[in-house]
RNA sequence: GGAGAGAUGGCCGAGUGGUCGAAGGCGCUCGAUUGCUAAUCGAGUAAGGGGCUAACCCCCCUUCGAGGGUUCGAAUCCCUCUCUCUCCGCCA
């Protein structure tokens, strides 16, 4: 959520960088919504005033044994109180009004990020690794997967549907070797704490990331009850500090945590229908970050090479892409996305997303801190980013890991985490 | 699932219709003082919103788990909800 004060002090800078992400701003809408709210207010507050004074009046009257003007006055103020119950009403309206509008709008782009319109105009920013010259012809990850059956996409159907996946054997194996060689890299080397958060949240840490209410479609609802499905660790990491107020000197707090994400995928019809590339649930390893303002692009720099490190280290080929701005999501301020090489595809795809918030969670979310020697709390920033999502690096290794006779190496630094295994055969 | 108790400021905790935004304590900040990481004394110490302002000061409103109600007036009375704790039952 923006601030309203920052609307209303920028409204042309606000009125532009929304519209480099493809949004109109009511720029007139807004303004009625923020002067209606400021003069109902102004008026049931003089109101309020008045009401608070007669009736300490009465009680000093009452105390002194002074009865003689009570009922006029108490009279008098039963006609104020009406006013101010109807007014009150009035003033939710307006508020609630302005807040349904603020919470429709997006984040502002940085100044850094790249101007464009969709995801063509995003920004190459670094490479690393050579895509594998295959001197055979190679297969994807379906084909392999069933081959050597470590993935069973049928019997997933049986179970629940299409875009669910049975992993098997050292398929299993794998997926949870990345799992836990993930959260140690970013435990023991680059200083996460690593939590493990509920798998559902409620409606309120929802509407603390940005998820409710525009995008309720894309979620998970549990039947009878306010919880949905997370769609990624970001929701309820997020949230373990809504409503706080941190130490400057706790900053930055960083957070590490596996869970599987739930997802709709509504509206993605036809889209990766093959393979495990996008599923209704899949595992993700997600950093989390809670930064001080004047840190959080260095943070988001930080984070974005914490999430590369680990596909370094797997030697998987992957480049950096900064987010234009009509690409980026709807709470982001900037966003690196990291695309690992798919050989099948012969293209770069998504495999972690980093994003830096700005204020515009922690307002949503009431996440605010304590700066050094000033007195009065304010808004910190939240940045997050996959390290990486699981299932995705499982096709980057189980494809560009593939031998000529069909069977797949494991990255060494996996190894150790399928207890010694070396191939997949 | 059954029975009971509770939710007050950063923390602990008093407060059952008016002088309560809230005693007292802890913590924290500032000052004084003692020859030395401590003790003692004094002062200050919630958040949000609105107005005024260059900014501060100041003024006003709201907030005692949340939301409603009664009342001229609610931390205090009534209703609903959420959460926490204790006992019983069930259980990975």
């Amino acid at each position: 959520m923006l601030d309203p004060k920052f609307i209303e002090l920028n409204n042309e800078l606000v009125k532009e960088k929304l519209s480099s992400r493809g949004m109109k701003f009511d720029l007139e809408g807004f303004n009625k919504l923020v002067s209606n709210r400021k003069e109902i207010i102004k008026e049931v507050e003089q109101l309020e005033s008045e009401k608070n004074k007669g009736s300490k009046q009465i009680g000093k009257l009452k105390r002194e044994g002074n009865t003689g003007e009570l009922d006029a006055l108490m009279e008098e103020l039963k006609v104020i109180s009406e006013k101010v119950k109807n007014l009150n009403e009035k003033r939710s309206d307006a508020e609630s009004e302005l807040n349904q509008f603020l919470l429709q709008i997006p984040n502002i782009p940085n100044d850094s990020v790249p101007l464009g319109s969709d995801e063509n105009d995003n920004v190459e920013v670094r490479k690393w690794g050579e895509p594998k010259d295959f001197e055979f012809e190679i297969k994807d990850h379906v084909e392999l997967g069933e081959k050597h059956d470590i993935l069973d996409l049928k019997r997933a159907t049986k179970i629940a549907g299409s875009r669910f996946a049975l992993y098997k054997g050292l398929g299993a194996r794998l997926e949870r070797a990345l799992i836990n060689f993930m959260l140690d890299v970013h435990t023991m080397d680059h200083g996460y704490t690593e939590v493990l958060p509920p798998f559902v949240a409620n409606k309120d840490s929802f509407t603390g990331t940005g998820n409710l209410p525009k995008f309720e479609e894309d979620l998970f609802k549990l039947k009878d009850t306010e919880y949905y499905l997370v769609p990624t660790a970001e929701v309820p990491v997020t949230n373990i500090h809504r409503d706080e107020i941190l130490s400057f000197e706790d900053l930055p707090v960083k957070y590490v945590a596996y869970t599987p994400c739930f997802r709709k995928e509504a509206g993605s019809y036809g889209k990766d229908v093959h393979g495990i590339m996008r599923q209704h649930q899949f595992n993700k390893v997600e950093l989390v970050k809670f930064s001080k303002p004047e840190d959080s692009y260095s943070e988001l720099e930080a984070l974005t090479n914490d999430a590369s490190r680990i596909l370094e280290l797997l030697e998987l080929p992957y480049r950096v892409v900064a987010l234009c701005s009509g690409d980026l999501g709807f709470s982001s301020a900037k966003t690196y996305d990291l695309e690992v090489w798919v050989p099948s595809e012969r293209r770069y795809r998504e495999i972690s997303s980093c994003s830096n918030f700005g204020s515009f969670q922690a307002r949503r979310a009431n996440i605010r801190y304590k700066p050094f020697k000033e007195p009065k709390p304010s808004l910190l920033h939240t940045l997050n980013g996959s390290g990486v999502a699981v299932g995705r690096a499982v096709i980057a290794i189980i494809e560009n890991y593939q031998q000529e006779d069909g069977s797949i190496e494991i990255p060494r630094v996996l190894i150790p985490y399928m207890n010694g295994v070396k191939t997949i055969s």
